[in-house]
RNA sequence: GGCCCGGUGGUCAAGCGGUUAAGACUCCGCCCUUUCACGGCGGCAACACGGGUUCGAGUCCCGUCCGGGUCACCA
């Protein structure tokens, strides 16, 4: 089993030096957490605070797992993000190709090699046999692992069904440093002799990553903190192989509560439900950045960033060390903030769908009704039955003209509609200015305050105690001819 | 259970031996006002606990407790 070094030389000529270059490894699961999402996004500003490079790689090394149109909706929340990547499956790249189930032979190959250099054996013990439990294990219990190359290769050649361990050294200590957690150190003796090539001949996670990371020539490796006590191990895989160890950054999970991660099984969303529910793609990842990383210095408490002032002002110093709780809340607030800082055309161009969702009545403004919206939404999805009284008028409580505030009982009410309704329709140019004049005029007139005229009319001509907007701008939006139907309604059943 | 990593208000968090311990969300008041919001102002609320080290500790060390991760031929 002569080995092709030449093969080994040609594929480090490949990789490119000299610049930061990071990596989004997903495996097409089906949907992307919250966590991943956030994952995604420290690894691309990694990449572009230095100017480099950033990856997507897809890991489908389990079979078993894979999920149709899974990849597709990598690439469709990572072009969404704006996460663009340099290198990849669709877009290719000097080390290509980006999909682990093509790389398969390489794997193999350099698996090969580390049995070479021996800090690998192959193992033909039946999966019963090496599945210890908990508790203490003790790797000389392995026969296999003291067979000579020889021997080992023989039974290979018979046929005989085999997986690759890593050799562990049974004494000593691996320290490896992590950018977040500082250096750590562990006994080899806690480490196990971990797969490296499955029975199947699939590398494992843990393999096909320290292999692809080396021959991707990725700088910064960032995945979740989950794979802090794999570490030593793939430090143990890079100095077997004589390669140069990359920069870890391990992520702490974001949590759903004190004590459970993010998951789909808990009903907890995911990128595409938030989009769902109303959530504009800017803030969630606005919240998602500073759920778990914060800024530093003159900067520390600023807390809207574009895209590409995050990129401008990320560190890995300001990386958490702890667990984050995903607060929905404050999501939510970051999305009102970025509701309220577009301009009004583009705003009116986002809740347009769902004002039209309610208000089918082509005379009712969309443009209007959005600006009466856009201080008062937090979510989209709240549009609709907030909107719906412009469509129809729904029933109502005469109780509702009883405002102690605005001086208003269903008496004074009556009064003020019958006149409203007078002096409304006199108007001959129905706009907000008019409207407003006429009322508040009318209110001088009565020797009342503005709310004891604003109020009923308001009430009247919307049908609900909360509006969004006043009695001005109400009736403007409904028009002369059903603002006048609406008050005489109300006065009518007074 | 072994090993590893954490622990500042309910939540996200600044803090790097000397601060009245920031800021944001939430909640509560007040102002603005044509309801509700927006905006403005104010308030409630925290260094897990015990020992050291030090003139001085949220900040350094040790222990306890609590939490997370991991211990797969899954990633």
């Amino acid at each position: 089993m002569a080995l092709d070094m030449k093969y080994f030389e040609e594929m480090e000529a490949k990789i490119p030096k000299g610049k930061v270059r990071t990596r989004f490894a997903p495996s097409p699961t089906g949907y992307m957490h919250v966590g991943n999402l956030r994952t995604a996004l420290y690894t691309w500003l990694i990449a572009r605070n230095a100017g480099g490079t950033f990856i997507l790689r897809i890991e489908d090394t389990d079979q078993g797992r894979l999920v149709e149109g899974a990849t597709d909706v990598i690439y469709k929340t990572l072009a969404e993000c704006k996460l663009d990547h340099d290198e990849g499956p669709d877009v290719g790249g000097p080390v290509a190709p980006y999909i682990q189930s093509e790389r398969r032979d390489t794997y193999g190959k350099y698996a090969r090699l580390l049995i070479e250099k021996g800090h690998a054996y192959y193992c033909f013990c039946e999966k019963a046999d090496s599945a210890e439990d908990s508790g203490d294990f003790d790797r000389a219990e392995d026969p296999c692992r003291s067979l000579s190359l020889a021997e080992a290769q023989a039974r290979v050649d018979a046929g005989e069904p085999y997986v690759i361990r890593q050799r562990i050294p049974e004494v000593g200590t691996t320290t490896f440093r992590d950018a977040i957690f500082g250096d750590i150190t562990v006994e080899n003796k806690t480490l196990d002799d971990q797969v490296l090539i499955k029975r199947d001949g699939m590398p494992t996670y843990n393999f096909a990553n320290v292999i692809d990371d080396h021959l991707m020539g990725i700088t910064h490796v960032v995945r979740g903190s989950e794979y802090l006590s794999s570490a030593p191990k793939y430090n143990l895989l890079y100095e077997g192989f004589g390669w140069d160890i990359p920069t870890y950054v391990h992520c702490s999970p974001v949590m759903r509560d004190a004590q459970n991660k993010m998951s789909k099984r808990h009903g907890d969303p995911s990128y595409e439900d938030l989009k769902d529910q109303g959530f504009l793609t800017e803030a969630i990842l606005n919240y998602v950045a500073l759920l778990g990383w914060s800024p530093r210095g003159d900067i520390a408490e600023q807390e809207v960033f574009s895209l590409d002032e995050l990129a401008r002002a990320f560190d890995l110093a300001g990386m958490s060390k702890s667990p984050a709780i995903f607060d929905i809340e404050k999501l939510t607030h970051f999305n009102a903030l970025y509701l309220r800082a577009m301009s009004p055309e583009d705003f009116a161009k986002v809740a347009e769908p769902y004002i039209r969702q309610a208000v089918k009545d082509e005379h009712l403004s969309v443009s209007e009704i959005a600006a009466l919206l856009q201080a008062r939404c937090e979510k989209l999805t709240e549009i609709p039955e907030k909107v719906a009284f412009f469509q129809e008028l729904p029933d109502y409580d005469m109780e509702l003209f009883t405002n102690k505030k605005s001086k208003c009982t269903p008496e004074v009410a009556k009064e003020m509609l019958s006149a409203a309704i007078v002096t409304l329709g006199a108007i001959h140019t129905w706009n907000e200015w008019n409207i407003k004049e006429v009322l508040t005029g009318l209110a001088e007139g009565m020797q009342v305050k503005n709310a004891t005229v604003m109020w009923p009319v308001r009430i009247a001509a919307a049908g609900q105690a909360v509006t969004p907007g006043g009695a001005v701008e109400i009736c403007q939006i409904l028009g002369k001819e059903e603002t006048l139907r609406r008050l005489k309604l109300g006065l009518d059943k007074l």
